[in-house]
DNA sequence: CGGGCCCTGGAT
DNA sequence: ATCCAGGGCCCG
């Protein structure tokens, strides 16, 4: 499930391969992964072929492309993309189609890469960008660039302030150098919510979906269940400082991946270490108790029943 | 602010 | 046949 280290993994394969190129065709294979888009295939189709790639931005967990004219000319949308949960973004360097790549008929159920190929976008080189998306919960469309609320860079590889609408109530993710880690926690220390729901709130902090929100309160020693308002400003800026620190980890090693759905550009899949996610039934790392897996807000949570507490009242 | 929904395929 | 995985949006 690619979450921000893992986005940004993709977001630094595609650059080189996507930057400074033009769109020359957009191959729609399932129009369901368009899908915010203000008229459709049509409109999509129509607004990118002869664009060209001017710079590739993350901002949490979406990514976008900003695109100019023929002639050079800044547009006033860019190309956004999610990968949801399943999402792949794949580089297809010049040369055969993917047809022809397949491995011819050996023995054995060879597993397609491209099965489930729902949409490409060509390129002037010969090159290709696949969108592969088996469960469907990303997307790709486009979205009118306006003013960010300050005057900070929009994301990573921003080249200004300007952002997409579609990611305008997206906060600032914890490796973000224009994010305020401090104000973010007092602002996490008004709600009521537990701390989890909050890391997973995309409008408070960004970029944090539920294999790093439990990696991140383990590594603060932290439960899930904490209301933010219980928690002291020096605990939830630990987190918040914890929750960067494994992200920047995770990112060192190329991301993390659980199964096949998460690779980079290349189709090649990162590290899979976490000290507790998906490892309920195994000892913790830290003190040996027995890692606990538990149902919460429809999704599982996974913590050391020993080393992760409530904090006393702060 | 929590729950339901979107969606598919692998596990049970 | 049913359950499970889950990001983000929409609803009440």
């Amino acid at each position: 499930m690619p979450e921000l280290p893992e986005v940004e993994v993709v977001r630094r394969g595609l650059l080189p391969h996507t930057v400074g190129r033009t769109i020359t065709e957009v191959e729609v294979l399932d129009p369901r992964i368009i899908r915010r888009q203000v008229g459709g295939a049509d409109r999509l189709r129509g607004g990118l072929e002869g664009s060209s790639l001017t710079a590739l931005v993350r901002r949490g967990k979406f990514l976008w492309w900003r695109l100019a004219d023929e002639d050079g000319a800044e547009l006033g949308e860019a190309l956004m993309g999610h990968l949801g949960m399943s999402g792949q973004l794949r580089v297809r360097t010049p040369g055969p189609s993917p047809e022809q790549i397949l491995p011819p008929e050996s023995e054995g159920p060879a597993p397609d890469p491209l099965r489930h190929r729902r949409l490409t976008l060509h390129l002037d080189d010969g090159g290709a960008i696949d969108l592969i998306d088996q469960r469907l919960f990303g997307g790709i469309w486009t979205s009118e660039l306006v003013p960010g609320a300050d005057a900070s860079l929009a994301g990573a590889g921003s080249p200004d302030a300007l952002i997409p609408t579609d990611a305008a109530k997206i906060a600032r993710d914890v490796l973000d150098p224009a994010a305020d880690l401090p104000a973010i926690a007092r602002r996490l220390r008004t709600r009521r919510a537990a701390i989890k729901t909050l890391l997973l709130s995309q409008d408070l902090v960004s970029g944090i979906g539920n294999i790093y929100a439990d990696e991140a309160l383990w590594a603060a020693r932290a439960r899930f269940d904490t209301p933010g308002a219980a928690l002291s400003q020096r605990r939830t800026h630990t987190i918040l400082r914890e929750t960067a620190a494994v992200m920047e980890r995770a990112l060192q090693a190329g991301g993390t991946s659980f199964d096949e759905l998460y690779v980079n550009v290349d189709g090649r899949s990162g590290s899979n270490h976490t000290d507790v996610y998906a490892r309920h039934g195994m000892p913790c790392s830290r003190c040996g108790a027995i890692i606990v897996r538990e149902k919460f807000m429809g999704r599982s949570s996974h913590f050391c029943p020993v080393c992760q507490r409530k904090p006393r009242r702060n």
